[in-house]
DNA sequence: ACAAAACTTCGGTAAATGCCGAAGCATGGC
DNA sequence: GCCATGCTTCGGCATTTACCGAAGTTTTGT
């Protein structure tokens, strides 16, 4: 549930029994105690419960702990055996990952248009006028009940890229220009020429070796 | 078990078995499930087991947790009702903690002798002369096994102070200087006349309101 | 070689948990 | 006003879990 949600952001108590396979009376009593334990908020609209995580911390909560189980699982698994591109660039949920993510993470944080803090990374006043001129929306879907920036720790590549709404926005916006093409059900994301001139110019990236 | 050996780094299991109030039998079982999934290792010396946290990530996830915890079990406390003291300036673990601790980290962060990073804190090249200049080791017991530094969310202030190795060290050189004194057993430090002067011109703050 | 210490494995028990279906409560549409 | 929908509460069942003590294993000390 907790995952779903974290990819999903809003989801009733109904769509929640049924990803996780269970009876809505089962689902309602789980509910409940990830309500009381701070976990996940209710709103409610018309007859239905509407669930979301409570906020970034609990977000950063449910990544660590996806990301050991990443650590664990794949301790025994042969990530050799995963397709060139998908270590390259892949969808991280519904952003960015892979090199390439981390690529364009480091290049927003060196460049000056973000910053860390102890809360997660930040949006500078340089940051901020870059992602209006690029088109880049401050404002997505869920806005109000979506973290809108925090790192994601990238077991294929085993650094950090970006998440949350912002993460989301930019991926869109690759997209919609071409720079990156996506398949409906696949993990991988393919680069465009487009996207190579695209990004290596937008971040001073080289990544003619990216698409392998 | 995790928060005890959080603490003291390195346990063995029948010591994890008294602090966690359960038979030798019943601790080995439950040892053996933390082992298999990735959160503690095990290294047998002579007829013992030693435990420890398996590295700095299991840290932050359990910090996450008892970050959270703390959170909502704050929620429907009287904070108030904490004595003056102890909100001020208290011991977390075995480091400073509190307002006090609060501002020696962020006067730390400011002075350009720590600085934030995606995994977390780090030590600056001027740091680490600010260190040795100030005789505070980069070395402290089990240095090996335990994280060197970390962000510690505080619970009483709202803010964040200095956790690991390092915080550790800090804290025994203050107490070594008689800027401030711990009791056994008790929660809350006192800040000497001594250190209201030593702390106040290391770290450029006025401390005479903290003392309360 | 023998005993003690530290830990694990095994068998059994009591408590907790997850789960379901039926019934009960709100809300929205007709 | 009435029914359908979405969710919760309740009672009860089956499974799982945590736990202990006894017995077994390895290592240390004498």
């Amino acid at each position: 549930m907790l995952i779903a949600l974290r990819f999903d952001c809003v989801l009733s108590a109904k769509e929640l029994a049924a990803v996780a396979n269970i009876a809505p009376s089962t689902a309602s009593e789980h509910l409940t105690k990830l309500t009381v334990a701070g976990l996940i908020s209710c709103k409610k609209v018309g007859r239905s419960r509407l669930y979301s995580i409570t906020d970034g911390d609990v977000c950063d909560l449910i990544d660590g702990i996806t990301a050991h189980a990443d650590r664990i699982g794949s301790r025994h698994e042969d990530k050799s055996r995963l397709p060139k591109a998908v270590k390259h660039s892949r969808l991280c949920l519904d952003h960015l990952g892979g090199e390439l993510g981390c690529l364009v993470s480091n290049a927003m944080f060196s460049g000056g248009y973000l910053r860390h803090t102890p809360k997660g990374p930040e949006v500078t006043r340089d940051g901020e006028g870059w992602l209006s001129s690029h088109e880049i929306g401050k404002h997505f879907p869920n806005e109000h009940l979506r973290c809108p920036l925090r790192l994601c720790h990238d077991w294929t590549h085993g650094g950090y890229h970006l998440g949350g709404g912002i993460a989301a926005a930019l991926l869109a916006t690759f997209v919609e220009r071409d720079w990156l093409r996506t398949r409906r059900g696949e993990i991988a994301v393919s680069l465009t020429p487009k996207g190579i001139t695209g990004l290596g110019k937008t971040f001073g990236l080289d990544l003619r070796q990216v698409t392998g």
